[in-house]
DNA sequence: TCCATGTTTCGAATAATATCGAAATATTGC
DNA sequence: GCAATATTTCGATATTATTCGAAACATGGA
C-alpha cells in the first residue's frame, strides 16, 4: 500500500463519527450490519450517515451489500490489516528493534508490540 | 484509549505529509531525527514542516527533544501500539473471528492478522 | 398500482485545515 | 555582542470537509 492510499484511510479512519462506525463494524464481524442499524445505534441523522459510509467504502475500509430494501455494511478485514502492516512496516531500519517499553516479560526486544522488524523466522 | 483521542490520532496521520513524516520516525527508530532533515528529506517549507510536527505531537503520536539548536524528534512506539489495539479491540465481539482472509497456512481462525479476539491464552 | 420503508443525492450554509513568506525566538561559535 | 543556524509563530489566503433538510430513488407488500 502507498502513502497516499493509506493517508486516505487514515483520514477516513480520523473523524469520530466514521471511526465509531468503523469500530461497530469491526465488532460486528463479517455479519455486518445494516445502514438503518448503524444510525440508530449512533444517532446520526440519515444524510450524514450516509456520507460517512460512502466516505469509509470509497477508501475500501467497509463494504456495503444490498440485500432487498437493506444494505448491509461490514468491515474489510483484510483493509485493515493492510492499513496496520503499512504503519509499522521496516520499524526500525528493519533490524531488530532497540527496546524502548517493556513488552511482556522481557524476552521480547521490539520497540513496540506492533513492530515486525527483526522478527526471528 | 478513547474514540476520541484514537481519531484525533488517525486524523493526525490522515495527510500525506504528516504519515511521510510518521513513517520516517519510525524507521529511523526510538533514536530520532532532527527536524530540519526531516523538512530536507521531505522537501517541506519550514513552516509547513513545524506545523505538522506540532500537529503530530499534540495527539502524542511523536515526542521532540531539544539539543543544543536542534530538536530530535521520535515516534511515540507505545501510542502506536495503543492506537492499533484500539483498532482491532474486541473484533468479531470478543469470540474467536470468523475466517474471511486466509491466514498463512490455515492453522488460524481469525478474521484477520491484526484481529486479538478469542486468542488462545 | 399505491404506499411505506430504507437509503442516497442534492444543495447550501458553516466550519476547519493546509500552506508558506516573513518575522520572531533560541542557541552556538567567533 | 554579532552573525549564523535551527526552529517556531504570525498572518493571510485558499481549499476542503461536515452537516442535515428536503427531495429523489429503489424495493417490497397490500
Amino acid at each position: 500500500m502507498e502513502t497516499l492510499s493509506a493517508a486516505e484511510r487514515l483520514a477516513a479512519l480520523g473523524h469520530e463519527s466514521r471511526l465509531a462506525i468503523f469500530r461497530l463494524l469491526v465488532e460486528a464481524g463479517p455479519g455486518g450490519v445494516n445502514a438503518g442499524a448503524i444510525g440508530e445505534q449512533l444517532g446520526m441523522a440519515p444524510a450524514t450517515l450516509s456520507f460517512h459510509l460512502a466516505h469509509l467504502a470509497r477508501v475500501g475500509l467497509i463494504k456495503g451489500q444490498k440485500e432487498s430494501r437493506f444494505i448491509h455494511y461490514s468491515a474489510d478485514f483484510a483493509a485493515m490489516d493492510e492499513l496496520i502492516a503499512y504503519l509499522t512496516r521496516n520499524c526500525c531500519q528493519g533490524e531488530a528493534c532497540l527496546p524502548t517499553v517493556a513488552v511482556g516479560d522481557g524476552t521480547d526486544e521490539r520497540c513496540t508490540a506492533a513492530c515486525t522488524s527483526g522478527e526471528r523466522e
